[in-house]
RNA sequence: UCGGGGAUCGUCUAAUGGUAGGACUGCGGAUUCUGGUUCCGCCUAUCAAGGUUCGAAUCCUUGUCCCCGAACCA
């Protein structure tokens, strides 16, 4: 390709897109090669528990890939093979999630359920043309025979019936007339092979389970490599993109699909999965947290789920902008949350209204205010853009600050309020701390400051410079409301490169509830989900919980906090 | 020990024989009525050893380390 037709080039339409990675790659040269190529991409969940920010990667990197050309699509299948583990609630769930994450998959919603009876038919094709038999071991026996890395596997008994007989007893199986155990159905590959997964492996189980969609109708249920690539064949996926723990299957993928000789055929190719510092990704662990009660549920803010994040108050564009720069590699490493954290705040510092909010409150009292003043002055909603308006902000006598905005005995550097010195309430004027009150314990209790009126508005007249300003929340104005402060999950950085299990690294500080908070009364009507930031505290969003009059705020993420580093190095 | 993958700044990721680039983090500085934002700057990398080549992260050889695989899970 010459540099001259890069402007119709499909590579450089991936601007928008983020970085480039081996699958566009691949995608794309298909398309330059055959710009009416078909373009058909899946994302299959097993519909077994909640979708986490790993799978958000897997879904913005198929529905993306999908979007490469005009007439790609990507589809949405339910990979429901296991009847024990997987329910109706999770199929909802992970619809509605994928929903909010901002895609919409193209056509109906698709099982590999859909397709029982498809795939009951082709295994008796198999076993018409011998590639397939009925083994009767026990458990133990399959294991044993499947040998070891070290070990070639051993043929079983039962490898040579003939294919009556194994038709019969697999209609039989069907049928429902064997226990669960008495017999499998096997493709007859190699027990010689070095590859442990092409030493006949299990095409069918007997399984009397109820299947949440398909009823009692199925005795017997398809293993994973048995359904998963004649799903793909079904639905003419052409692209199929999986994580790297599959490699290891890909030769037993094509072997069903090349022997069953069905065309076109779908190719798989392997990514690194999404792994993240401080975080546990696995559906089987986070299940763990769920049913120990370590969290509220799937949605808790503290969990990885999509579900858990939304209550949290990331936005589904910020998981976006982080999947796509994440990028997708062939390499197994874990992304440093902070990546995270830094999307998430660039995007809600865009979107979101500045409020004040003080959490844990210091009373002041304005000596030299009236009792009944108010004092009016205009804030508003944003620093950088005026089309969040603003709001009126009533300065009273008495008002709530910070207790961490105040210091009896400061150390160097810190310019927010001590004894003696001068503070800026934000968008009002600067006080003085003229006298401590402290209760018989010797804490401090309430703070009495003088309000100077010549800087409202305005800086000093005599050309003083004042360098902190501080939020505050009128006392008689303010609503009282719960302040839910959420923080990593896990103390050390890979829970489960932790000797032990990994709930014995879950930080007990991860959520820290905070009552008697004060904000200000324009938050008395924001709707659940509303995101705000709360100015030099960080993003909260309205939770659920929240009932009239009494506002429950999440903390989506802290303000970055430089003052925090430079007292943490003291 | 057998099979399959992978090793590039602290982290993630570009560069497919031709100047090792970006983002995050960290560290400085400027601006700021948020110790926020924004802006500017700095630090830091090709797993190792040989070989091929005018030239190697890239090709070859050997080695080292890491991940996955012996479920009637997906």
């Amino acid at each position: 390709m010459s540099v001259s037709d890069k402007s119709t080039d499909p590579a450089s339409e991936r601007t928008d897109e983020g970085p480039p990675n081996f699958i566009r790659d691949m995608v794309l040269e298909l398309l330059q090669r055959d710009p009416d190529a078909r373009l058909c991409t899946r994302f299959p969940p097993e519909p077994n528990g909640y979708l986490h920010i790993g799978h958000a990667k897997s879904i913005v990197l198929n529905f993306g890939l999908a979007r490469l050309a005009p007439q790609g699509t990507c589809n949405l299948r339910f990979d429901d093979t296991n009847p024990a583990t997987e329910e109706t609630e999770y199929v909802e769930a992970i619809q509605a999630d994928i929903r909010w994450l901002g895609f919409q998959w193209d056509g109906p919603v698709h099982y590999a359920s859909d397709y029982f009876e498809q795939l009951y038919r082709w295994a008796l094709d198999l076993i018409r043309a011998g590639k397939a038999y009925v083994d009767s071991q026990s458990v133990e026996e399959l294991r044993e025979g499947r040998g070891s890395f070290h070990q070639e596997g051993r043929v079983s008994p039962y490898r040579e019936r003939s294919i009556e007989e194994n038709l019969d007893l697999f209609q039989r199986m069907r049928a429902g007339e064997f226990d669960e155990g008495a017999h499998v159905l096997r493709a007859k590959i190699d027990m010689a092979s070095k590859d442990v997964k092409l030493r006949d492996p299990l095409m069918y189980r007997i399984r009397k389970v109820a299947h949440h969609r398909t009823g009692s109708e199925w005795p017997i249920y398809p293993m994973y490599d048995w359904a998963h690539g004649q799903s793909d064949a079904i639905e003419e996926i052409t692209h199929s993109i999986c994580t790297l723990e599959f490699q290891n299957h890909r030769p037993l993928y094509d072997w069903f699909l090349d022997t069953l000789g069905i065309s076109p055929r779908p190719y798989q190719t392997e990514f690194g999965k999404l792994n993240l510092t401080y975080t546990v990704l696995s559906k089987r662990r986070l299940l763990r947290l769920v049913n120990e009660g370590r969290v509220s549920g799937w949605d808790d803010p503290r969990m990885p789920t999509l579900a858990g994040m939304r209550r949290r108050g990331i936005t589904p564009s910020a998981l976006r902008a982080f999947c796509e720069r994440v990028g997708v590699s062939k390499h197994d490493g874990a992304v440093d949350i902070s990546l995270l954290e830094y999307y998430i705040r660039e995007d809600l510092d865009a979107t979101t209204r500045r409020v004040l909010a003080v959490l844990r409150p210091l009373k002041v009292v304005l000596v030299n205010l009236p009792e009944d003043a108010a004092i009016e002055v205009s804030a508003p909603y944003h620093p950088s853009d005026e089309a969040f308006g603003a709001r009126t902000l009533t300065v009273t006598r008495e008002l709530y600050i910070e207790r961490d905005d105040f210091m009896e005995d400061p150390p160097k550097k810190y310019f927010r309020l001590a004894p003696g010195r001068e503070v800026r309430l934000r968008y009002a004027a600067i006080i003085r701390c003229v006298e401590v009150i402290k209760d018989e314990a010797g804490e401090v209790v309430e703070l009495r400051c003088t309000w100077d009126p010549e800087t409202l508005g305005a800086h000093p007249p005599d050309g003083r410079k004042v360098k902190g300003t501080i939020h505050w929340v009128s006392a008689s104005q303010g609503l009282d409301a719960e302040v839910r402060l959420y923080d990593r999950l896990y103390t050390v950085e890979d829970p489960m490169g932790h000797d032990g299990d990994f709930t014995e690294v879950l930080n007990p500080d991860s959520l820290v509830t905070l009552r008697g908070c004060k904000v200000e009364p324009s938050l008395g009507d924001a709707p659940v989900g509303d995101r705000v930031q709360f100015e030099r505290a960080g993003y909260f969003c309205v939770d659920p919980d929240s009932r009239p009059g009494a506002a429950v705020f999440n903390r989506t993420i802290a303000l970055k906090d430089s003052w925090a580093k430079i007292a943490a190095k003291k």
